[in-house]
RNA sequence: CGGGGCGUAGCGCAGUCUGGUUAGCGCACCUGCCUUGGGAGCAGGGGGUCGGAGGUUCAAAUCCUCUCGCCCCGACCA
């Protein structure tokens, strides 16, 4: 507790706070109905927001803990500009490869510019200009600042705006023991960040997506909302989103008796359940065979159980591309002669064909025959068709075995608050930052990147903690930390009382938030529990009469009654505690 | 970008299919009275280019065409 600075207080009557009765029709997860709800994010376009007053508090609260951390953990605030040059990002090379979620904006001498969605480029840029020798490194700059990525598809408030606030930080290092000891830094620093936020989060291994590099956490907030899904394993500390997570090579199935190859009719039944359903078969007798390209004109083809699911980044990775996506009808007709929905591994040539561990254990499979509307059945791995090679190309499922130990994965949703990558020399490589090292070499630096998006942390703290009623917050990010409710504007000893705990707790440092507005009291209640400031106190007449007032934790709903005098101290050791 | 849906008062919605009073309801808002321990009551009131443009028609929120915005599912994504 900051006993040195004096609390921040207001009064309700003053303050934009437009609560809403109803929830919004647009807002389909709890933490977006509550922030519209509880009047603090209004929506101006799709996935950009303006943060009211409460929302905003909410959202300084959090920058404020990260700040600390940040600085404690010896990085440097700086703030770097919006709106950058095109120039850098194809020095880069990510002007071409970023796509259209990247902004880009032309100004009146018709240069390009774009505005940022992240800052490797300008960073890079400042520290190549400015940094020359290994006795200036390491390195570690950090903002706070809004960015903007034209996503796709914007949605869940503040969850996943286009226009969002974030903190990115970036090191700079000599070597790879360097770069090791700032990523530790940062995950420790990251660690401690969402939990003084009061968050239920875990670290979990990541795939580095295209900002490239080589290593990363994300850091998740369980949520049931959550967009990510995690992998845990029940036996050892394993955890890594599903995008990434290692399965475990189960030994193959004891080899059964297989028959012969053998074609059978399957008029229009293309996907595995109408195959599997068709031919009266398991879908894990199904090989599915997925044809997938990159941009540049190559394919490739993944093999799968039919009742798994193939990830692309995996096969991506595997492959060595920069991008994959499931290749279009034309493209599956070149590579396997047939339409797509009836492609098959045997017989085909010319195409790098990778099979997941898990086909080996499918010993009468069925697969597309390559031609409309025929199946092949009796199909066997090594006999009728050899892929190219054996890999971990599917999607973890719950029960799948830990790559690490003999334990079972668990699967779990998150929502991504943060995201640690170590770049390596990516940036610094194709940008030309590089110092002198102490026998007078020229050397790239070597980079880390450190994200954490602060209005989708706010977010999950809502979805972690709320109740029917409305926002628990915890009390590090709460707006305010106390709510004085006086129950009557009229009553001169209840509002001469509810201005003495107003200057009282101020003058301890409380962030206190007086509801004087000349309203009925299950108005200011409903308000009150909507709005989920951690402590309230209530003042009635009919308390006073007694020479009590009561105070309520929010999260527990737990009431006391306390004597005036021993309301403070109450309410000090409530938000302390 | 594919599929689906929605744009009517600040918010939530009805009316659109089957064109035809002055476009309605609840909440919110304003005034007055009343009320004050869990979103009170009564009375009065303000607020709408029915997303926009064009068309059909004697007549369009309603039918047609185009367009913009938004939401959901999918693909996509530090």
């Amino acid at each position: 507790m900051r006993f040195n600075r004096r609390g921040v207080f207001m009064r309700y009557s003053q303050l934009l706070i437009p609560t809403l009765k109803e929830d919004p029709a647009e807002a389909e997860v709890v933490s977006h109905k509550l922030m519209m709800r509880a009047g603090m994010i209004r929506k101006l376009a799709a996935g950009i927001y303006t943060y009211l007053p409460l929302g905003y508090r909410v959202i300084r609260k959090v920058e404020q803990i990260i700040r600390e951390e940040m600085n404690r953990a010896g990085a440097q605030e700086v703030l770097m500009p919006a709106v950058q040059p095109a120039s850098l990002w194809k020095e880069s090379g990510r002007w071409d490869h970023y796509g259209r979620e990247l902004l880009r904006v032309r100004d009146r001498k018709d240069t390009e510019f774009c505005i940022g969605p992240t800052h490797e480029e300008v960073v890079t840029d400042l520290v190549r200009m400015n940094v020359r020798s290994y006795r200036e490194l390491p390195l570690n700059l950090y903002q706070i600042q809004t960015k903007f990525r034209d996503e796709i598809r914007p949605r869940f408030g503040l969850m996943r705006g286009r226009e969002f606030i974030m903190k990115d930080a970036y090191s700079f290092d000599r070597d790879e023991a360097g770069v090791d000891e700032s990523y530790r830094k940062m995950f420790d620093a990251y660690c401690r960040i969402f939990e003084r936020c009061g968050l239920e989060f875990r670290a979990v291994e990541a795939d580095t997506g295209t900002i490239g590099g080589n290593f990363s956490h994300e850091f998740m907030v369980m949520a049931e909302t959550g967009e990510d899904a995690v992998a845990c394993c029940d036996s050892c500390s394993y955890a890594a989103n599903t995008e990434r997570a290692g399965i475990r090579k189960e030994p193959a199935a004891a080899s059964g008796k297989a028959g012969t190859l053998e074609e059978v009719r399957t008029p229009g039944k293309k996907s595995v359940e109408e195959v599997s359903a068709f031919l009266n078969v398991g879908p894990e007798k199904l090989i599915k065979t997925l044809i997938v390209m990159d941009g540049e004109g190559h394919a490739a083809v993944g093999l799968v159980r039919g009742d798994h699911e193939l990830n692309e980044i995996k096969l991506k990775n595997r492959l060595g591309w920069e991008t994959i996506t499931l290749a279009d009808e034309e493209t599956v007709q070149k590579v396997t002669g047939g339409p797509s929905g009836f492609s098959g591994p045997v017989g085909l040539t010319g195409v790098p064909v990778i099979a997941d561990h898990g086909i080996l254990s499918v010993t009468e499979g069925v697969t597309g025959a390559n031609r409309a509307d025929l199946h092949l059945v009796n199909v066997r791995v090594n006999r009728d068709f050899t892929p190219d090679a054996f890999d971990d190309i599917r999607i973890a499922r719950e029960g799948d075995g830990c790559p690490r130990c003999s334990g079972r994965l668990k699967i779990s949703r998150g929502i991504e608050v943060g995201h640690i990558f170590k770049l390596g020399t990516k940036y610094s490589e194709s940008m030309g930052a590089t110092f002198l090292d102490e026998d007078g070499k020229s050397r790239p630096m070597i980079m880390g990147c450190y994200g954490i998006g602060v209005g989708r942390t706010a977010a999950a703290a809502i979805e972690q903690n709320h109740d029917p009623d409305g926002i628990c917050w915890p009390v590090p990010i709460a707006p305010f930390s106390a709510l004085i409710l006086p129950l009557s504007a009229k009553s001169k000893e209840v509002v001469d009382l509810a201005e003495k705990f107003y200057g009282a707790l101020r003058e301890k440092g409380i962030d206190v938030l007086l509801d004087d507005r000349n309203e009925r009291p299950g108005f200011k209640f409903k308000d009150a529990d909507l709005i989920g400031i951690p402590c309230r106190i209530v003042i009635g007449d009919r308390g006073l009469k007694e020479g009590v007032v009561e105070i309520k934790e929010r999260r527990t709903g737990e009431m006391t009654r306390v004597a005036v005098e021993e309301a403070v101290p109450k309410v000090l050791s409530l938000i302390s505690g």
